[in-house]
DNA sequence: GTCTATAGCTAGATAGAC
DNA sequence: GTCTATCTAGCTATAGAC
């Protein structure tokens, strides 16, 4: 645990991160994080007065995770399979660990309930994920790696959905959903 | 409106059905229910007496609906594009109209809160609708309507996953999202 | 920065009159 | 079958001491 490393905002945030991909934005409260951290509610609003504001602290917390780890994968001299490995492998199933589903996918379903500054930042976040992959299969395309037909954007929003899926599916059903699709998912970018 | 011909507990169920799709299961209110019907909580608790009670007559609604639907469809002489077409936009869209995603996607999301019953119940409606289109999908190979690799069940998983993400994308980004990931499906089934 | 205490609200649920 | 009234419990949020 790197935990104690961290200040005391910082794990909040993860804590609530946690929270967010188990049980949902609007499915977890105060008290909830308070008791991980053995503080008390009214330290948590010392932080972030209201719900809202560290519900925009976990759009931006993404946010950063993506610009870190979507930068690094791009300038890198890897092949695209590779970049798909590393962002499927490295970052989505790192992210969400058992029983966790991606915090973009936990925010989508509630939509109807946040409030107006989540969801632009939930729109550009998502955009920001689409064009990120629509990237790497570009590149794969390019370099004869991947072969599959259409333009490499939209094939980009059948994958991410259908990874995004898939963790959803594997929380009810079992981890072997996940391997199913991403065998899927290569059988039709190598497309032979 | 074909709601004044049904009696009341078959209008909190259309109601709550309504709210799940928008809302999620912990993120509507017995008093949201009654406000839509003009009664008072405490009517809906003589029907419901528990709200556990209301999720599993939910999934009740949805596994007769799936059953009768289902059986319609593969009884029927039609080719496996025509039945897949009648369970995309025959049932989805007409179920999942403006900014509702699927019901069961939307317990899937809210699992880790929802009463064992519920849990237990989701997971039997997903794998009765995975079988259901994974035998469209085999008579569509059959017929040479289909030409995808693989094992029929599991391009049934990635078929389902990718319609059901496509909804939830498709109420943060707007319909073109659905639409392109159809065309994308189409493809990947017909292969050429 | 963390605490106790509490306000104000809404949730699910029950009792009992009509 | 629907109502009013009420209970308990949980939530977000605030005030003020340390």
């Amino acid at each position: 645990m790197q935990t104690r490393l961290k200040n005391r905002k910082e794990q909040i945030v993860e804590v609530a991160m946690d929270l967010l991909q188990t049980h949902g934005f609007e499915n977890f409260s105060y008290l909830d994080i308070a008791n991980q951290l053995s503080i008390t509610k009214a330290s948590i609003h010392h932080h972030f007065a209201k719900k809202e504001d560290l519900g925009v602290a976990l759009c931006r917390a993404i946010h950063d995770w993506h610009r870190q780890e979507f930068g690094k994968i791009l300038t890198s001299n890897k092949s695209a399979p590779e970049k798909l490995d590393i962002y499927i492998n490295g970052m989505l199933r790192f992210a969400c660990g058992k029983n966790k589903i991606c915090p973009l996918s936990s925010l989508q379903v509630d939509v109807a309930s946040l409030p107006e500054a989540m969801r632009i930042e939930l729109k550009a976040l998502d955009e920001h994920e689409l064009e990120f992959i629509a990237q790497v299969l570009a590149q794969g395309k390019q370099e004869s790696d991947f072969n599959f037909v259409g333009e490499a954007n939209h094939q980009a929003i059948l994958v991410v959905i259908a990874l995004k899926g898939a963790l959803q599916y594997s929380r009810v059903h079992g981890d072997y959903i996940f391997e199913q699709t991403m065998a899927q998912i290569n059988q039709l970018l190598v497309n032979k």
